[in-house]
DNA sequence: TTGAAAGCGTTACCAC
DNA sequence: GTGGTAACGCTTTCAA
């Protein structure tokens, strides 16, 4: 790598002490105008940018921010979230300069062994905490390792700064906008139930189903998938499933299920909306695009990643951080929901 | 944050010098195996983990590589590219002690501008250059920044190190596969010409459509998207479309824009493979979900990265680097491939 | 074999 | 306002 310019040639070269270039370049207090821009002109010539490894040592900041997925890689293959979510991270942390370290915890590997080492290594000043479970062991963790760390969505009692977006409200007018259609029997497909976001989803659909005064029906449990959303379907309509009372609304925890769920249906000669109707949760894009067009809630990753990030860079910097709110997710109807068959 | 232990506290516990605990734990020679067992137990006892920052400020590497992606996130979104291909690279990344760095260079800023921060902050030590484009300015931006580098999949005359996965092999063993089919007359929806993996797949497509005797058809350019793939098949099969000399077969330069292609074909009332033989190219799960299932080309992301990031980390560590190449993208044959109609 | 000290590029403190 | 200088945590060189 070439030699690159460092803050001991800004100063020769402006006739100054290292000191000043420092406090000018930073806009700290204690220079005249005069020298800062003298010290200014000088760095600009020469092209200086300040070394994140000096920067860090001096710091004892990393600039850095951990994310750990710890999905299957195959799986992350198909989601939808992260792309939004770590386009949302980085659009707050590259203009306060810092970076994001993205690591994949594969399924193998004791998980919380990454963030040990992005500690122990001071690799990172924080992390952020994605799909939490229930009684999430990373809680406890990062505070062992005393790490900064916000949520993503987390349970109510969460001990640290969180983002949260609420889903009941959404969930809400989905029953509503199906319970105007005519439909009376329900079903779920879930996400697993050790996921926090899960359980949410599920209680706010089963909360808003008896609100309305029906019975909330079946809960399948599926894992998010494409395929899982597909065994769904098998298991509620197809030639081993009950004929009676069949559903006639579905509701799947996200987007990527209800479409493999949709598509099942379809092959089992299963008519959406005509014979029932299915509503997803997440707003991707491939909704829009397959037929007949997936009714769903629209979240906002992107933002999720900004507020996580600006929460996080709070904590690392020693300000008080509140939780932030994100607007709440909304119902978006499209042709996969319809009037209930008679 | 916690104090965590230096160096320093490891040197006092077992009595000796600095210098001697950084041998000794870094296997270097010039300690006797009496003093070097008695350091290694003093840092396990302590839980000394050496610190990056000071490791990179005296080693003048930051032990971290960068990936820019270029993309829009929503494109990213359905990508399923990246997941496996990241994870590829993290798993030689973080045995040797380095992380990744992602970076997502949003359509609206400058791209250069993010190889030209991470190169000057020394916030990496190299870079992977993926999604290579004609002529692409990266190449040169690197040499000039004299940043380390590997390319993905680049043309012949890549003047940087890359890895390699050849897809002429297998687009002929799938254009065997058609022709023998009895299928003669082809189509290929391509990805934009920009990129020197579209150009190289429409080019082995065409050769070998045309070295088996046959005329390479028409030509549609998408974006690699499935709503991209949909419009293909409108411009192909919708009713504006010419009714003779319509192909039997076609082949899509990625799997995602296959699938919509195959659901716009649904849509218009052509049925696959009956009519027409769709395939796609990249192996992606969703292929196997789909109905009729997706015949393919499967390549490699995992291992893509891996190799990547393994010819990156020799660059870095100044070792003479030869390109890698990876076992050729192979022919999958499943169910929307069949017969040509008569 | 061992240890002292310089150096990596910053920031921050404290004299002047 | 300005300029030394210590400190950050490590590696490396060089004497002892």
């Amino acid at each position: 790598m070439a030699e690159r310019v460092t803050i001991v040639e800004v100063a020769a070269r402006a006739g100054v002490a290292i000191s000043s270039v420092s406090s000018a370049l930073n806009g700290r207090p204690g220079v005249s105008e005069q020298t800062r821009a003298r010290i200014r002109q000088a760095a600009d010539d020469l092209g200086f940018v300040p070394s994140v490894r000096g920067r860090s040592l001096s710091a004892k900041r990393a600039f850095t921010i951990g994310l750990v997925v710890h999905r299957d890689p195959f799986v992350l293959e198909s989601d939808p979230f992260f792309g939004s979510f770590i386009g949302g991270l980085e659009s707050v942390l590259d203009p306060r300069g810092y970076a994001l370290i993205l690591q994949m915890g594969s399924a193998a590997d004791e998980p919380l062994d990454r963030y040990r080492r992005l500690a122990a290594g001071r690799r990172v000043d924080g992390v952020v905490l994605n799909e939490l479970t229930v009684d999430d062991p990373r809680v406890d963790l990062v505070r062992e390792l005393d790490l900064p760390a916000v949520g993503v969505n987390p349970a109510g009692d969460f001990p640290l700064p969180a983002v949260r977006q609420d889903d009941s409200a959404g969930i809400g007018e989905l029953v509503d906008h199906l319970v105007s259609l005519g439909h009376r029997r329900f079903a779920h497909v879930a996400g697993p139930g050790r996921f926090v976001h899960s359980r949410r989803r599920g209680a706010a659909w089963r909360d808003a189903v008896v609100a309305a005064g029906h019975d909330p029906g079946a809960v399948v449990e599926a894992d998010f998938t494409y395929d899982g959303g597909a065994r769904a379907a098998a298991r509620l309509f197809g030639p081993d499933a009950p004929v009676d009372d069949r559903p006639t609304a579905v509701f799947c925890a996200n987007d990527l299920a209800a479409i493999g769920f949709m598509t099942e249906l379809d092959r089992l000669g299963v008519r959406v909306p005509g014979d029932v109707s299915v509503a997803g949760f997440d707003g991707i894009e491939l909704g829009s695009y397959v037929r007949p067009g997936l009714t769903t809630l629209t979240t906002a990753p992107r933002l999720i990643g900004a507020e996580a990030a600006r929460l996080l860079l709070s904590s690392v910097e020693g300000e008080t951080v509140t939780d932030a709110e994100i607007e709440p997710a909304r119902l978006l109807v499209r042709a996969s929901t319809g009037p209930a068959a008679r």
